[in-house]
DNA sequence: CATGAATGAGAGTTCATTCAT
DNA sequence: AATGAATGAACTCTCATTCAT
């Protein structure tokens, strides 16, 4: 009814709302319907702007990623030694998957359908995250701050945990609920959970132990 | 037409390849016309043993979650001390992920999906593994091998890790194809996998740190 | 509402409102939901038995095809001379235009899209068709009957001409009704026509002329 | 952006363009969205001009007709005896045919749509056609040369095998490749059918026989 | 004269689910 | 226990058409 006549705007709400949908009900269970009335556009609107579904929803995705990588490498200082940027590293995306609670399932979700259809475009934004955080790791092992490990099984152990202590908030206190003597860190905050894990990666990596 | 199987036959033959399916295809893409056709049965024969799809997916994923249970508490022996049974904890696991390469998956889309519709009795079964993750933490702080840390985020750093591994292994590969200086880890066994996480996450507990 | 359980019986009525609808208003013209309604079905009942439109389609096609096949050839009679055997021909078609005053158009309509997505099971039935033609004036050139001629262009005099004059009955006697000096044979019937075509055809054909 | 042009000039563009779409594509599948592409327009001028998809169909088609007329009437030369003007008209609407090959199949799809909903104006271009040849046969027979006939039936005689050759051109060619022993006239070209066409319809009228 | 933004209606197709047998 | 036939509701996507600028 309303009509805006402003693409600008338009788009942007198509793909705020898709960002939500997508994150919290998944790709099958978003409804191009749904997502028009909820950005008060019409369907035909959103084929406007983008041609199918599998193209708005990879829209979505190479945003959040370019987000992220942003957040991640906006601070980046490489005068910093290793130990205090892979700090930096999990407190940062701690904050961006607290700011985006919905964002972190999303690429669950994409990992985890093994990605065969993940198309290049966010294939290699994700392995450009990835590189990013395997150089920090190289250097700390080259500075003598860490001992060797396998870049790929840290950045899951940083990245996984981040992302299932956000989108498993809710189950969590769900479950504390139900039975108060497990500890399910539901009263864990984004600063609790950047110190237990800061710390307890960084240490992990000590390459005097 | 009508092969007479029992009942049981009949019931195990569709959960088989439900599990199957749900787990290589998502819940959404999985069509009870397409299970129908792959299990030998007639569509009608699914909703006769099983209420709805819904029903039968958590049929499924109940499956799952007992077998990681009972294959995670069948060699648990509580005379050994908590690191080597956290040690035992990790390397089942990974060795169920091995074996069952499409659970994983199933499992993390279960719980990115904030798990709000997670029935009661899936919410038990997951509590109940946890739980069990727990208790080997509590007993190595107590008997003073650990240093004390939140059992839920220790956690997702093992489960979540080693489900990431298991359901990439793909895209790792890819990626190295594409990229050979990125180290994905694309070669990684489950040994490689149980040494580095167990070793890891065992140093990181290490309480004379 | 009526459920009639009887897979031959839906799926013959799905098919003959199909040849119905598609002939009178056209493939693209002719939607699923309409076809459905007007077939007392509904429109998951037609996929059910036709993977899509143009499935159900090109059956349709093919149906007429072989009835015009057979009404042709049954009646063929080799001990004939040729020219009575052409004589057969077009009145044979004609007669079965007449029955059947929709078909004439999904051919016409067919044929005018320069059959350029004709599949090859059409293709090959049409072809079958001009060939059984082509044979009768053969046997009539070798037998100093008729004099030499392009068999094509006599086919499409034939059965073009037929065609058309099916199809525009109606239009022709509106042509009439506004102007009644213009003789659009808004009376021809289907023995007129039948007299009108094979004499001339014939006529046009003797070698001693 | 807006390219200024004369009204004039833009109208012709899209009737150009509609032209070329409708005749290859036919009316359902030529889109609007596609017709504003190719012709340099927005959607919404071609709109401007014409009231909806319909009217300019229609616009379209009454082109084609007036053509086809005037290029039939002009050198209608009522000096010529019947014979000539009849082999002239042919040859004529064969030209016509060949320089515009897409036009038959417009035709073609028009007419055997029953032409129930066909407007008085196209209805009325088409009588005239018709008309103009109907008084060369009736001039032809008058003057003895030609014996009595449907002029209704000769038209379509003509103008039906000239449109389906030309409309046929490809099909032809592929079913001849397909078999070579089947004559499609695959090499005919307009000599070749004006010649063909024009003696056989001729000699098939001539009186003395 | 010209356009980009907007839309309602409808297209073909799929799917979980039910019912008669 | 077993199934083929049936369906309503939903899905993605397209299209002719309109309106504000």
């Amino acid at each position: 009814m309303k009509r805006k006549r402003n693409a600008k705007e338009s788009k942007e709400a198509i793909i705020r709302k898709a960002v939500e949908l997508f994150s919290t009900k998944g790709y099958d269970s978003t409804s191009m319907d749904e997502l028009a009335t909820e950005s008060g556009l019409s369907k035909a609107m959103i084929f406007y702007y983008f041609k199918s579904k599998r193209e708005l929803y990879e829209e979505v995705l190479c945003r959040v990623l370019d987000e992220i990588y942003e957040a991640v490498t906006k601070k980046s200082d490489t005068r910093l030694d290793a130990r205090e940027e892979l700090n930096d590293f999990i407190s940062i995306y701690i904050d961006f998957a607290y700011a985006h609670p919905y964002l972190p399932s999303l690429l669950l979700k994409e990992l985890s359908d093994n990605g065969s259809i993940l198309p290049e475009i966010l294939f290699s934004k994700m392995r450009r995250l990835f590189s990013h955080f395997s150089e920090i790791l190289s250097r700390g092992e080259a500075d003598g701050f860490f001992r060797e490990s396998k870049a790929m099984v840290l950045y899951f152990m940083v990245t996984g945990t981040i992302n299932l202590m956000v989108t498993t908030s809710e189950l969590r206190k769900r479950a504390y609920e139900r039975d108060e003597t497990l500890d399910t860190c539901s009263e864990c905050n984004r600063e609790t959970l950047a110190r237990e894990l800061g710390e307890k990666i960084v240490s992990m990596l000590r390459s005097d132990s």
